[in-house]
DNA sequence: AAAGGTCTTTGACCTAAGTCAAGCGGCGCG
DNA sequence: CGCGCCGCTTGACTTAGGTCAAAGACCTTT
């Protein structure tokens, strides 16, 4: 219980929630573990709540019928997701699968719900996590529409970068394979750009590790395109 | 001010709330009326407020360095935009512009935010707009990497069918310009996808007519891909 | 009704990126 | 220590859809 308040206390949807608050968050939720590779829900399932990472790392993606997967988020400790459901009603619009092994904390609907209507601040805090999430989609579609691979897996690093707090090199959490497909493309594809980046010394590619070799090319890359 | 209370009182955003704070609500907003074309707001302008459509329409766009327009959203009757930076802070992540002669009514952030304070209901209101938009993103995002163009085509026309409720044909409300940079393609790839659905029996296609000769076919084709 | 603008269509061409198929390399397992 | 597996890379090929250029179609204004 203790590290249940732990984790809800640093999670930024609860940020600056009196100790009281944090305390009736704490007795809603449950928890929940995944092995790697588990689903966790699938797109058309019913949401009765929404979930905060722990830890461990958690993919939401769609798949077309051929089975091709878009990856949409990516989340980390701290982070919630599965939320659409439990303000619009209806489904889950997307699947979400553990990719390391992880602990969840599941809030349901109900209780959640209930707690808001009690706690304005707690509905401005999420109303500020969804608007979060509403502007990181505007990129995601200004991203797959108006700028090619490059560009993408440029604005990708550059990220990275910044979250990892290193201009020199960072460190890819997840595998090629699911970057290419957060990225709107194909494991061949993805490898064929890091070859030709590679080339023009723009980066250095040793497995996960990226170091980078000349970062204002790469910032440019990642804005317009030639 | 009637006519703004008869608005308001008919948006999503403001159902179920009681006569008094709907007229709260009419209290904080301002009228603003915008040319056909005109500007409303620019990706990285600060938002000190949203905007609540009450004629017109007003499309949400990104453009890329080279001039390459994506719309994200339209945006008609009843319908509210620009919430973003109300609640995440920060700037407009897109550009607003009026397609039509529109009048709006604007929300001042501070005083909505005052408001939401008193009304949790209009906080979870607002947290199922914001919801539905997010699952809007998701379905753009699928369109834009897993499927091609006719099937976003088709998805789209099928969307317009159920909108107008009407399974014999429909009226495109936008230039088949703006509907190319909706569906993330340009004019003349959707010309020839048209004319290409046109020469397979799909659907008849006269100025901003469209009638719909085979309905199954046209749902088939928005889903998978053959 | 002519003129001038914008929107739309058509044609010829090009290219980014997907497909298919095969090979490579590191890692865990027996 | 060698085998098999999975993630990744490489090559040859195909294709959806973008570019560029020009011609129609439409609608408004005079």
């Amino acid at each position: 219980m203790e590290k249940t308040i732990a984790t809800i206390s640093k999670a930024v949807l609860f940020n600056g929630l009196p100790e009281t608050h944090i305390e009736q968050v704490a007795e809603i939720a449950l928890k929940q573990s995944f092995n790697k590779g588990e689903l966790i829900f699938s797109e058309g399932d019913d949401g009765n709540g929404f979930f905060l990472v722990v830890d461990g790392l958690v993919k939401i993606f769609k798949l077309s019928l051929d089975g091709k997967e878009q990856i949409l988020h990516i989340f980390g400790p701290g982070e919630p997701f599965g939320e659409v459901p439990v303000f619009s009603g209806r489904a889950f619009p997307a699947n979400a699968e553990a990719i390391q092994e992880s602990r969840l904390l599941f809030f349901p609907r109900k209780a959640f719900v209930n707690l808001i209507h009690k706690t304005p601040s707690l509905a401005l805090n999420m109303l500020a996590v969804l608007s979060m999430r509403l502007r990181q989609f505007t990129v995601q579609v200004e991203n797959l529409s108006l700028k090619e691979v490059p560009a993408r897996l440029a604005a990708y690093l550059i990220y990275l970068s910044a979250e990892q707090e290193n201009k020199k090199a960072v460190e890819l959490e997840i595998s090629k394979g699911q970057l290419a497909s957060l990225l709107g493309t194909i494991p061949e594809t993805l490898s064929r750009i890091f070859q030709k980046m590679n080339a023009q010394h723009l980066i250095e590619v040793k497995g996960r590790r990226i170091t980078f070799l000349d970062y204002p090319a790469l910032e440019e890359l990642s804005m317009g395109e030639v």
